[in-house]
DNA sequence: GCCTAAAAGCGAAACGTTTTATTTATTCTA
DNA sequence: TAGAATAAATAAAACGTTTCGCTTTTAGGC
């Protein structure tokens, strides 16, 4: 049915490797030139990648996968890399293993056997068991947003210092005089979850207050559980003076609870939040939080996929740490000593 | 690199074509299977779905064509259909247009050069002149949300009936007694947010109402436009008693921006959102609502155009109208009248 | 105009599968 | 156990490109 180089060879006169030639940017004699191009307006010619790619043996495809699509972090950075990736004529297949460790595996499965370039990926099992294959296949394997231990100087990764973010963040609440600081996590046992503790502990530490385990909530970076572990805290008998709270969603969570329960901020309560997504916008200007550039990750680990992609230098590790700003807004407020 | 078929035909000293079919599904002797899944095993066989899809001349993989990545909406229709999709070993190739026609174009000819099987999209571009080359190559292609008038019989689609969801809506406030109905609608000239405005101006037709252009607002299915367009009409001197906001972002915004000025609801002001999303969850437990089934939208655009595929009619319309529920919640009192 | 160097064009093989038409092996019947 | 009928295995061609090693054409200098 449809066209190919075959029929412009016949139509033009010419020979495949010509043709071949042209469309790969060789040169072509003038005349032979305005033949082509006018068989293929004739014609209807379109490439066949998948020829091309049976050939050159890549695709120009790289597989994306992630822990859940409906999380706007997420689809936020995906969006940004997927800008850069298709201008560079690179196909991307996203897969959603509903952070499952099972999907993810045969997600991996699945790109491999369609020969992707490449691998990104926003990790859900955190021993690294399935990128086992793809790293030894040899093809760049990237991890974005979260490390793997058991990995680390085998693969490269994107990702932002969570532990200087959230001591930065904690660090503000104590210097203004803060000593109850409730803290909402993400699901235990993630690295950022992790991280981000281990900053919060730090900044305590700095400020010799003891951690009290009644103050940690984790609230698996859902508004939902965001909303909860707020209202958690809010019930505590012993309630924080301020709340951190790790990623957009669960701000959000935080801030509905709060405005639930007619607590004002920072009159009663201060709070940080996390992550300035667009959605964002007018709705909580006043909100000091931290920024994570999920714009420069995406451009990021799309950019470091290129370098992968073009360098033969296989198995070379680079992370690229990226930092967070502390945004001020009008949500923290002194305690009077 | 990575062993073929060839490597096991060597292997096992069986012919090309019995390896062939015994993946394809055919009858080979037992001693053969052993032989070959022995051999598959030793060299680490991993069939090469690029050298197959340049045989049989479909490469199982469906192009996505989306306005935007960052909706809450279209990320979980998405969810669903990639999970369908994939089951069945199709891949799927996200495209996000940000909601320019000229990208939405550009990712069409992207895909059609890789050949995909099908394309289902949302389409930004209203006159449906971005989807005149898949059609006349002859691919499956599926409208999902959004119908094109000039390719009315020519395409498949998926949609929900905006008419009587909207009317639904208003009908029910009418009932009550509200005659000033503020409505919040997407960007102008969408296919749902006309769909929607026609529902909101039956039933206040059908009330007897005289529509007010006040009171009609744009809020381009955002979050931030959403708030926006509440506290526009919440500062009209003739405020409306109730409010239909017609998708989720935007009755987020709308929530936030009531409860911003402290206006209670239902006692203030009722309200009817739109889209009942898991983020949702325990928030707004009591919003009154038009739910739309997106996980059945994606589930029946994926089978749809599974169907589509596996069918050779080509060029038969199917167009499948999903319902949409009034979810009744506690968001909305009758007016004593 | 002739010769040479450089540029452009060419045929054929290859990428890793599927498929068709044919050959070979197996099973069953009598 | 021969022969027919059926089941399984095979070789070779094809899918639409790219690329290698050669041949032909062109342009330039004298």
């Amino acid at each position: 049915m449809a066209a190919t180089m075959k029929d412009l060879s016949r139509e033009t006169g010419l020979g495949l490797a010509t043709i071949s030639k042209y469309f790969n940017g060789g040169t072509v004699r003038e005349k032979n030139r305005v033949l082509i191009e006018a068989a293929v307006k004739k014609l209807h010619y379109v490439p066949n990648e998948v020829a091309r790619s049976l050939k050159t043996s890549h695709t120009r495809v790289i597989g994306v996968i992630i822990p859940e699509l409906s999380n706007a972090f997420i689809t936020s950075i995906i969006s940004s890399m997927e800008d850069i990736l298709r201008k560079q004529d690179y196909a991307v297949i996203v897969c959603d293993c509903r952070s499952d460790p099972k999907r993810e595996k045969e997600a991996v499965d699945f790109l491999l056997h369609r020969r992707v370039d490449g691998l990104i990926n926003m990790a859900t099992d955190t021993t690294g068991a399935h990128l086992k294959a793809p790293l030894a296949s040899g093809i760049p394997v990237l991890l974005v947003d979260r490390l793997i231990d058991s990995l680390q100087g085998k693969v490269s990764a994107v990702v932002i210092d969570n532990v200087h973010a959230a001591g930065q963040a904690v660090q503000k609440l104590t210097s203004l005089g803060h000593r109850q600081i409730g803290l909402i996590l993400g699901s235990p046992n993630l690295y950022t979850t992790n991280q981000r503790l281990t900053g919060y502990l730090n900044a305590l530490q700095d400020a010799g207050i003891a951690p009290d385990n009644e103050y940690i909530r984790y609230g698996d970076y859902t508004m939902d559980g965001g909303y909860q572990a707020a209202q958690e805290l809010l019930k505590l008998k012993n309630r924080p003076t301020a709340l951190f709270v790790t990623n957009f969603e669960m701000t959000l969570g935080t801030m509905l609870a709060l405005q639930h329960n007619n607590i004002r901020v920072p009159e009663d309560l201060s709070v940080i939040g996390f992550d300035k997504l667009e959605l964002f916008g007018e709705i909580f200007p006043d909100l000091t939080l931290i920024r994570q550039p999920q714009l420069s990750i995406g451009r990021e680990a799309a950019n470091l996929m290129l370098d992968m992609l073009s360098s033969k230098e296989t198995g070379v590790s680079r992370i690229v740490t990226l930092t967070t700003e502390l945004t001020e807004g009008k949500s923290v407020k002194a305690l009077k000593v």
